[in-house]
Order: structure tokens, then sequence, then C-alpha cells
DNA sequence: TGTACATCAGTGAACGCGCGTTCACTGATGTAC
DNA sequence: TGTACATCAGTGAACGCGCGTTCACTGATGTAC
């Protein structure tokens, strides 16, 4: 199957519609994100847009996809550059996802905000570019080591239904990891994103402009303390 | 200077468009919040409303202040039932959040979510009842005793700039508090902001709908013997 | 206590705007024989 | 290789909608003398 002409040009433009999408949702929003301002700058009549994207929900749903890949291959670029210790490989993906964070906020946002208003992502679509950077994460927990788990201060063991949910999650993303190693990850990982939502949603006041980079690591060392403790062992 | 009737209805008035708006914030979100919207359900031609409320973002101010004073009501219901050591000080916090949260996502949001595009809070009316529960936090934080901090595994002391920024922060807020206390503080405040965010925003999948409050407990537990090993006091 | 005036809540019409989506159409590109 | 037909990108007009904000106005309430 030759690709046309015609194909390739309705590639181009897909990515040109996704590309203005991403700019739209950094200027205006992603509850403002419209159809018709697209087109405009794609350079086309309004209704021409229909052609490439069923609805204003489907822009969204591609703009999130986009966002899951874009967020992920930050990630994976970090881990490429040399094989880590578990500790350390959460550490660099912290460091990534901050990173990406910092420098598109808004398709963070579109991420890790507040839901849109009206718009439910479809599971079918938006699922598996979704699980990629935590797949990485729960990855890097499976390399724990329960041997390596801190007597006196390691986390106690998850009681009930919840231990059993847990496993069932790194099951899910193909690794075996101990329920109270999911827990501490878990915490680890709403930790983070809580510290990086902070610093990108504004919710620091002024105070720690200048220290950002400081501060993010002075929270980041708390956290790898904590997954040290479960068995997570550094270099 | 008595009340008349006029200036009685006017406060009445004043509540039920707080109330609507309220009302739109959970169905339709702060992005699609609009005056004509309320002056409808204020049963009232849509520029009357004008006599109330200056523009749209002046009505968005109204209900982030609103907001912050409900949750920090809120936390101080939960703290007011009996005194408390400064650990399970936290620890009510952090339940009441949760619990306000999950009964008013949307306001939640306007909080704690991504901004609203195009919207910026005037600091000088919304830092006084944002910083309520920060406040409390932090009193809390005060409390903690230098002598009980974990010698082997307590927090490092903070160098540098950002020492004299956490504990500047303290200060602002009436409290003195070690710098590496209000580290751990922060974290522990970002974290659980993480942890309530996942939850209301519909980070995890629906893996942890029945086991919601035992998730979110463990993770509380995880915050809190970090705060203690920071020296921070359980009863 | 009564009256004249000022204040203020609410009306109704209008402004200019942008939105999502549908539809019948033109003309270029691709495909099957 | 040439031709007939099918596919598809893009046009332009239209639908019905809601928005924020301004303005001149009416009539009720409040205040000063």
């Amino acid at each position: 199957m030759a690709t046309t002409p015609r194909q390739r040009a309705r590639e181009r433009t897909m990515d040109e519609i996704v590309r203005i999408g991403r700019e739209h949702l950094a200027t205006e929003g992603a509850a403002a994100l419209s159809l018709r301002a697209v087109a405009r700058d794609l350079g086309v009549v309004s209704s021409a847009i229909y052609r490439y994207v069923a609805s204003r929900d489907e822009l969204l749903t591609l703009l999130v996809i986009d966002a899951y890949g874009g967020l992920a291959d930050e990630v994976d670029a970090a881990l490429a550059r040399r094989s880590l210790a578990p500790l350390d490989e959460v550490a660099e993906i912290a460091r990534a996802v901050r990173t990406w964070a910092r420098r598109e906020p808004a398709r963070y946002a579109l991420l890790y905000g507040s839901p849109v208003p009206g718009y439910h992502a479809p599971a079918d679509r938006t699922t598996e570019p979704g699980t990629r950077v935590v797949a990485r994460l729960v990855g890097a927990l499976a390399g724990a080591d329960p041997a390596h788990r801190s007597p006196e201060a390691g986390p106690a063991p998850v009681e009930g239904r919840l231990g059993a949910d847990l496993t069932a999650v790194a099951a899910a993303l193909g690794h075996q990891v101990d329920a109270a190693v999911m827990a501490t990850g878990l915490l680890a990982w709403n930790a983070v994103l809580g510290a990086i939502s902070a610093e990108v949603f504004g919710w620091y006041g002024p105070e720690f402009e200048a220290t950002g980079d400081q501060l993010f690591e002075r929270q980041l060392g708390g956290v790898l303390e904590m997954l040290e403790r479960a068995g997570v062992r550094p270099a």
C-alpha cells in the first residue's frame, strides 16, 4: 500500500491541527478550545475541519493522547541516557515529569489539572498512552528488594482488599510488586505530582521563585528516602 | 448605622448570587461560568447583575474567596472538636480537606485545579482567606520538638537560601518553625493535595473505588511517619 | 410629620462577538478497467 | 496509456445559540430639611 500524495497531505494536516490545538491550549485553556479558531489558524473555512475531526471532543481526545505521548517521550528519553538503579530511575522519572510540566504547563494541566467540564476521555484510546509513564514507575518499583526493606522504618504490610487491588494494578502493567511497595510508590507519585502542580499552577506564592529547583530536589529527596525504606535501592 | 430593608435585601441577593455561582461551578465548571446564566437563575434580567458584581472576573473572585472560606471552616470545625497533639492535628486537617474536596469537587478544583485561563485572583482579597488552612498546618508544625527528631532518619538541615525562605513563610504566618520541619511539612501538604486530587479529579482508574478510604489513610500514614521523624509528635 | 430630592434595583433593547454543526456545492486527486 | 467514475478536500452560506457589557429608562426606597 503505497502512500499517495493525498494521504501524506492528510497526515500533515492532522499534525498541523494537533499542533495548532496545542498552541490554543497554551493560550486559551482547554475549556475555551474551539474548532473554529483551529480552522482559522489552519487557513481553512470553519466547516473544513470536520474532514479531519468529528467534533470538539474528538480534538480534545487527540490532544490528551498527544500530551500523554509527549510526557512519556520525555521520560523515556531521560531513562535512555544510561541504565540506573531502581531508586535513581524513580528520581529521573520525577525530574523528567517536572521538566516537561514546566515547559508545557497547558498540556500538563490537561492531564493532571481539573477535568474539562463536560468532556470524558474515551478509555479505549487514552488508557494505553496514559499508562506509559506509570508503567515505567512500576517497573522501577519491581526492582525493589524485600531484603533491603528497612526493618524498623519500612512500610507495614497492606491489609485487606487494598493489597489485592494494588498488586492487581502492578500485574495489569506487567510487573509483580509487593503491595506495600506499590502503596509507597503511589504516595510517592502523588507527592511528586502535588509538588509539580503546586509549582506549575502557582499554589505557592512568589516566595519560592528563586529556590524552586532546590525546593523540588528537597521534596524529591524525602520521597526517595521513603521508597528506599520500602526496599527500592539506589546505586 | 441601622440596616435598612434595602441593605438587607442587597445582602441576601449577594448571598444568592454566590450560591447560584457555586451551583454553576459544580455543573459547568469555572471556565463556563456566565453572568447571564446566574442572572437567569436569580430571576432577573441579565443587566441587573451588574448592580451587584462588576464583571465576570469579580464573580470568580467572590467564588474563590467563598471556597477558601468553606474549606477553612471545615478544617476549623474538625479541629474544634477536641484539642490534639500536633501530629494528630495534621492528620485531622488532611482528613477534613479530603472530606470537603469530595463533597465539593468543583470548589476544590477552583482552588487546587488548573488555573482558570485569563483570570488572575487579586492577591489583596484572596490571600488572607487562602492562608487560613495553611496557617493552621504551620501552627501544628510549630508544635514540633527538635528533641524528638529521629537521630538517624530525621530530615537533614536545609542549606542555603531555601532555609531562609521557608522560615520566612512560617514567620509571615506568625509561627517560628525550623526550616527542615517546614520543608517536610510542605512535602506533606503537597502529598496530601496530590492524593486528594488523584481521587477527586479521577487520575486513578476505577481500581480503587471500593478502597478509596483505605488508600487515603494508608498514604496519610506514610506522610505522618515522615513528619514524626522530623519531630512532630503524636499524642 | 410631610415633602422634595437623591439613591438605587431592576427593565428592556441593543452592540458586536464567537461558537458547533449541517448542507449542498465545486473541483482536484485517485482508481479500475 | 487513456478514460470514466468514485473519492475526498475544501467552500460558502446558513441554523440557532449564548456570551459580556452598555445605556437610557421607570419606579420604589431612603434621607435631609
